[in-house]
DNA sequence: CCACATTAGTTTCATATGAAACTATTTACA
DNA sequence: TGTAAATAGTTTCATATGAAACTAATGTGG
């Protein structure tokens, strides 16, 4: 019998805990990457990361897309304006809202970003063989959809 | 090829983010039920795990079971200590140490909330059949160890 | 049209978290 | 021994986070 149908609980067996100790050693070791390599924070990053391939979102859409609340997507943007990596223009129908683009400099560490990413998620996977790493994006998949239920 | 080897990033395919996002969910959920049915936080859950299996630990001791620092069991424990559902005796080998075991109330409680998180735990599992719940424990095991490497 | 609800985004405030400094004690070793 | 280094645990301080209140603009039913 598999230990999650036990009806003892080891604290080191119990898969919420599980995943959530090894999401953060894994967010805390990319995101002190992000900080020293360019000097951005993680909710900043996701920013970024989405911009680059869906130019001219709004705060909205881009909350949407990063899975941050509107608050944090507001923080990352004002910050990434800050620098200069991101600028915003007008919604010409709505003047609530804005849509954000990269500028050339974010560009620049879009592009420098995105490979040290995958290098990342590589070693990150390193001792996965292909057929476990299907297994896990399977997995994943399924989890994901069953958290969006409730 | 699997999305994981491409050398585009979209950020929904990224693994570092989907595990941040899946563990945020799963955690935030589990932490809700403690905090309304209990009335306890998330560390003081896990340090109530941890005693409830191994009673008369440390603080120390109880930082390595729950992979939290010093400073976040030290304020779990006083929270406990308050509610009086643990307590504390000095250990008599070494006075900068205290041993820490549950109180009755502790153990009441530590009664109630194994079986809520083994439910919650076989709910978050449901949608995944036996293999695949076998093949989503050796694959964490493979990241954590891997994890502990860096 | 015009109140009223809704939506986009920001600000405020209260809480959570972690790093570093600190206190007390113990250990190592000259 | 006695003094420096190490360890257990707490406190302080600076930052991160999120819920709720807020401002401004848009949509909607009478």
């Amino acid at each position: 019998m598999p230990d999650v149908n036990k009806n003892v609980l080891k604290l080191e067996r119990f898969l919420p805990y599980r995943l959530s100790v090894l999401a953060n050693q894994v967010s805390r070791s990319l995101a002190d990457q992000y900080q020293s390599q360019f000097g951005i924070s993680r909710p900043q990053w996701r920013v970024l990361a989405v911009l680059g391939e869906y130019d001219g979102l709004s705060a909205n859409q881009l909350a949407e897309r990063t899975a941050m609340d509107k608050v944090a997507v507001s923080r990352a943007v004002s910050g990434l304006v800050d620098k200069q990596l991101v600028f915003q223009t007008n919604d010409s129908r709505d003047k609530r809202r804005s849509r954000l683009s990269l500028s050339p400099a974010g560009v620049d560490i879009y592009e420098a970003i995105i490979p040290a990413a995958l290098t990342f998620q590589s070693e990150l996977l390193e001792t996965l063989n292909e057929h476990e790493i299907s297994q896990l994006e399977q997995i994943l998949s399924k989890l994901e959809t069953d958290q969006s239920r409730s």
